[in-house]
DNA sequence: CACTACTTTAGAATCATTATAAATTATAAA
DNA sequence: TTTATAATTTATAATGATTCTAAAGTAGTG
């Protein structure tokens, strides 16, 4: 029997049916050290590697979107009409290679004291995400 | 006659024909003193009421795109699936109100030392860019 | 085992955007 | 001014990502 106990409690615990095909994912999604970054697409290659059991390209956004929902995904805004998301779920920034369109995280202490000067009447801050664009230094 | 040299000339040392679809974009564009904040949707709907002279979207795309390429607007990326744009070419960031999808202005001097201490190894900073999401405060 | 609610699924529908190819227009040369 | 041609506009089709739908399958409870 392989280690998805741990994945059983987890969906269970919030409120998502452990079926296979979730369990599966998150295997892929979240058993690992490095945080992952991808796009549905990404995901959706990745699961079909393993003809034995397709899983359905609805369910692979069913999926995600929960998972996003319950606070295990955090989607990416990255300029391009595709949606990313990081299993790294914690306050944190991004680098983008804007030559191959990868992610890359940056701890927040890596950004340096950022300050919003100005506010909005009626407002509060939310969040605040940096973008840093990357190219090729040649 | 109206005041459309401006726009007439700067098309023309642009490399753009000066069209009468592209000079009444760069009218309701760049016309105004407040920089404007806009998706192809909202373009397309302020250019639908003069329905003296209809603009097909293919054209609004086309141009938003040429102008985009020469520098006259910036594309800005928000967590959605649409793409907004910026009469402000500027270096500048963004408040973003996730209640109402609206993009603010915040000027480069409003966001204080922003310094990025982590870099990649072949890999030149093109820009950082800030979006500070915004929500009711009540 | 049986029931019910949740989940998966294939395919259809939708939405934004891009491509296509024919008609129109701006420009420069005759 | 007319002509030639290259750029532009246009309606429509095509695409690609995502969401919807409704039927079939499955997990959990009693």
């Amino acid at each position: 029997m392989e280690n998805n106990s741990i994945f059983v409690e987890k969906l269970r615990s919030s409120g998502l049916r452990p079926t296979k095909q979730r369990i599966k994912i998150c295997k892929l999604l979240f058993d690992r050290k490095e945080t992952f970054h991808f796009t549905i697409n990404n995901l959706s290659k990745i699961l079909k590697k393993d003809k034995s059991e397709k899983i359905s390209l609805a369910t692979i956004y069913n999926t995600v979107h929960s998972f996003k929902k319950k606070g295990y995904l955090k989607e990416i805004s990255v300029n391009q009409n595709k949606s990313y998301f990081d299993t790294n779920t914690s306050n944190h920034h991004h680098f983008l290679d804007i030559n191959t369109n990868e992610l890359i995280d940056l701890k927040n202490e890596d950004v340096h004291n950022i300050k919003i000067k100005k506010r909005i009447p009626g407002k509060k801050i939310n969040s605040i995400e940096v973008l840093v664009k990357i190219e090729n230094s040649n």
